[in-house]
DNA sequence: TTGAAAGCGCTAACAC
DNA sequence: GTGTTAGCGCTTTCAA
């Protein structure tokens, strides 16, 4: 492997110098450039990333943390990881699992492994993992109130009474809803989004509601529930495509038509929502990711790259 | 940030024996060996991992490539870095994109920063790519014949054989075929089971054969070609669930039915295959990501690791 | 069983 | 413009 020592001694120039036209730092005449760039072709030079790391205490890498696999991880992964490579970043995947493993990788941070992290799912408390930030900046997707964590939230409450409105004027006078956990702010935002649409129509039904923390078997056991309801509400609003792709394969299997005898509804527009063309709330996460690694890249850089802006919609089936 | 030096000057103790109890190398007596673990609590001392991957040129690190995204990449990903975290790895994911992006991920295997890398799409030739393998072992999950790459491939013609005639025997005469690219090794053996098959039973018709380079848009255009089809296949099997998928969904939405006009075969047994009720092949990804990491583990450490068997074979819907 | 010393390959003051 | 020098934090001979 070449080194720039070898360069060194093979040009006669000090490592110095070489160091300045590798990173295209500081001057170098053009006489001596083009002696360089040409030992660097011959000799097949890459310089080696691992001590640059080392000596700028930056290794321009990502960690990407989600607590488990789940479809939109890959999709939202994909975005992240691309607009990451774009600005010179990559991106280490981790599949957190338990809250110690969690914690072990946010140490990352402290060791100079990792710049910076993005969560998507998290474990810990946002307290315990907002005390990482000051190794390195933190964003996340989530809404969260830290002033040392970016949170580049979208607030689900108005979209979600609009939805719930649409339905209502559609006839859906039961409808149901299966939220994620209440740990969760935005959950709670959906929360008071039912509550006021119930206060304004009295006549309207919100009383199927069902909790999750994880997405897993989730659709699965939603549908046993609606299945085994009585009064079954018309349509279901989730808070994942993905759960809600399962709650309608659950349902067709037991002989039930979708949408005849439910309309559900996702959220993300995430691929799976037209595969299954059901309905859904664009939610925006592509431009979350995109905006999420944008700050954590602002907060590493002097120059500043611009945020994207975000319009959360009603997406048809189609 | 405390250094391996800060804890030297605090104990007294050399920093070569500091490193020895920090790595678990060499013998340090109980007496030094319990200073020396106290002081790093009280200094909360966390060892630089990047001055280490310099010193011992290794960065416990492995490349996942992928050309593009489309689902399976998460799942794949998903079992991958699970094993590889299991064994003290973490994996960096590469959207490649390009061929020349591809070849400069390819060249961290040079600089160290990259211990092994596995590939799950590839743009350059196996021969391009396996002129890298010198610098760190490679593996796939595709049928590559090349010494220096690790090829933990599935043969598809025998389990493809079985399906056909499974088909067949269920009254399906005339099927159709959504194949991958030629120059994929099972897309060859998968047209050989084809032609095969028929050969031995010239009552049946096999006609309808389409060949893709990539997953996205595909299922929707097979659709297409399927209704514009005279003669259309009772059945079709597919090279990926994702395409299987898509291909359903847009036939439903012109107004066919799944499985009565068409029975789609997918392959993979992924997520999605359960979410879409279609039947699938299990081609044992799970195994392959898990067998595929094994590889690269066992070339880059001096122990082995034991590989896990795989038996492929046909999923039914449910 | 321990410590001194020599780097891994690169960058960045600083001096000239 | 360019070279000298001093590290980044760690591991690993080698000698004691």
């Amino acid at each position: 492997m070449t080194t720039i020592y070898d360069l060194a001694k093979k040009t006669g120039i000090s490592k110095s110098t070489i160091s300045r036209v590798v990173s295209g730092n500081g001057y170098v005449s053009e006489t001596k450039r083009k002696i360089i760039l040409d030992a660097m072709h011959e000799m097949n030079y890459i310089p080696n990333q691992v001590a640059k790391n080392l000596r700028k205490k930056r290794t321009n890498t990502i960690g990407f943390l989600t607590k488990e696999y789940f479809p939109l991880v890959g999709e939202f992964l994909n975005s992240f990881t691309k607009i990451a490579a774009k600005h010179g970043y990559s991106v280490n995947v981790y599949f957190t699992q338990t809250a110690d493993k969690e914690l072990k990788t946010l140490r990352l941070l402290t060791t100079h492994a990792l710049d910076a992290v993005f969560i998507l799912t998290r474990i810990n408390s946002w307290d315990t993992i907002s005390s990482y930030a000051k190794f390195g900046p933190i964003s996340t997707w989530h809404r969260v109130n830290r002033p040392n964590i970016y949170s580049n939230f979208i607030d689900h409450y108005p979209i979600y009474y609009h939805v719930i409105d649409h339905l209502y004027k559609n006839g859906h006078k039961n409808i149901g809803h299966v939220l994620s956990s209440l740990r969760n702010a935005n959950t709670r935002a959906r929360i008071r989004a039912i509550d006021d649409f119930n206060t304004s129509h009295p006549d309207s039904n919100q009383d199927f509601r069902l909790f999750y923390h994880t997405q897993t078997g989730t659709g699965e056991d939603a549908a046993k529930k609606w299945l085994a309801t009585k009064n079954r509400p018309s349509s279901v609003m989730f808070y994942a495509d993905f759960v809600a792709a399962e709650f309608i394969s659950t349902l067709r299997k037991n002989g039930k038509k979708v949408p005849d005898d439910c309309l559900v509804v996702g959220s993300d527009n995430s691929e799976i929502a037209h595969m299954m063309n059901m309905p859904t709330i664009d939610l925006c996460f592509r431009n979350q990711a995109h905006n999420a690694f944008i700050y954590l890249y602002n907060e590493l850089n002097p120059d500043r790259l611009p945020y994207e802006n975000q319009n959360p919609h009603w997406v048809d089936a189609y």
